[in-house]
DNA sequence: CGTTCGATTGAGGAAGATCAATTAATGTGG
DNA sequence: CCACATTAATTGATCTTCCTCAATCGAACG
């Protein structure tokens, strides 16, 4: 029932892409984002432009807010988190990154990065420069639209953020939370169906704008509600049989009253 | 109080800017945004792109969620707010926007618009071909710098949005709103002590996460506190003589109790 | 095996939503 | 230009969601 854009429903993106895009199954509450193949574009830009590899361990900071802008980074394996901090301590944590994600496009408009990234995860970023990734770009044109493209997605899914914070309720939020993650997944090539949280519910809380409490109360609710599923040991590891039926969930959280008659 | 970056201090663009940034006054609560040159950014796309002007009215749709991509638009002048519009029906604003900002970078990615863009105010937008302009780009690097500092500065933001909805109570979000607005009038340089609302309190609230009513209470709250005025008729326009108190006001509502001793 | 950190669950309270009534501004037709 | 209709804004009273505080439990680790 979540699904697809309200206009058209053309799925299939027009631009050009690295390498022909493999046919994905169609989800269930797929999206309006697009498949990006994300092994040719770490193929091309590791073809041309010799990024350094960098390995990086749970802790790791990639760089700082305020520290001076120079390089963009894909992740190749490995779990991130982006957080920001306010002049007067407040930490946010703006979002979750992982494989074929760009890290350090927030830094581009002012020659310095505006927030923290840290590794949550052992896992390889590539690093390239700005400047030698731009210079690439006039040769390689695919590497222009690729960058562009990914730029882009992350700023229609801020989007998509904003509405989720401001138009559902709690439990849908977290909900929401676990379907995007599936999503993300499942157009990386990788399971869906069984999901490792590698953050804590403060960390998840804070990105939804509520507290670890009311992050824990939910994804409770969901397993009672056997929308999800805790794996055998730990609460960090969890199952969803059933896309459909989470995006059920959210919407159902939407008509508080059933209408009973 | 608010204002700079937690480690580095530098607030002098490094990148190559289209024209050298007039010197601003420095204003309190100042961020670590940087200064555009917007007169020389317009001039620039003018003279090598000829884009197409075109007049917009109050009401004017621009482009439409769904809708396919292929422009880019700056606006010269006017008011247009960005909304985004789920499935299942819910609406939400996600951006204002005005002289100097891009419209349309969401589209990049999947070929296609992810948002309405409507105007609230009579205006023109420059509208440019996204191939066009990336062609443009190979001999004229500084476009291309233009355009990326541009997405950038749209992602830093959203990074803020995020961090004022989840960390921010109500009044304060309020505040912060309208101090984002004055600082945006000013690296314009627009007037910022005096400005008109142009959208609705529902609009506000919608993108702020709150209700119009809980607006309408904060912006009293305000005026009652002398941290703004609303002009002699309507209560649309309003004056902010203190930035500065503003940005108080914002730290105040952080320590709900004074600690009294 | 105890310590520590993360997660769960419950009880009470507060910020903000909802509902409702009133007032102010804007627009319209006579 | 005025009466009337309409839409936006304000303000108050109640109600709900989620936060806060607190206790308990489980896992991981030294």
């Amino acid at each position: 029932m979540s699904n697809t854009a309200v206009t058209a429903v053309t799925t299939t993106a027009t631009l050009p892409l690295a390498t022909p895009a493999p046919a994905y199954p169609t989800v269930a509450g797929a999206d309006r984002r697009a498949r990006q193949d994300i092994a040719g574009t770490l193929k091309l830009l590791g073809d041309v432009l010799a990024p350094k590899r960098r390995l990086v361990h749970a802790g790791d900071v990639l760089y700082q807010c305020g520290e001076q802008f120079g390089n963009l980074y894909i992740v190749n394996t490995g779990f991130f988190k982006i957080v920001s901090l306010s002049p007067d301590g407040r930490e946010q944590v703006v979002g979750f990154k992982f494989r074929g994600d760009w890290l350090g496009f927030d830094g581009i408009a002012n020659a310095q990065y505006t927030c923290d990234t840290v590794a949550m995860d052992t896992g390889e970023v590539w690093s390239v420069r700005y400047d030698a990734l731009i210079r690439a770009c006039a040769d390689h044109p695919k590497l222009l639209t690729i960058l562009h493209q990914a730029m882009s997605r992350v700023i229609a899914h801020d989007s998509d953020s904003l509405m989720a914070l401001c138009t559902l309720p709690a439990n849908a939020r977290v909900a929401d939370f676990l379907r995007f993650w599936a999503e993300s997944l499942t157009h990386r090539g990788m399971r869906a169906d069984q999901i490792t949280l590698r953050m804590t519910r403060a960390e998840i809380g804070n990105y939804l704008g509520m507290t670890l409490e009311t992050v824990s109360r939910a994804l409770s609710t969901l397993a009672r509600d056997k929308i999800i599923a805790f794996a055998s040991k730990g609460r960090r590891d969890l199952s969803i049989p059933d896309l459909q039926a989470l995006s059920a969930f959210i919407q159902r959280c939407l008509v508080p009253v059933p209408r009973a008659s």
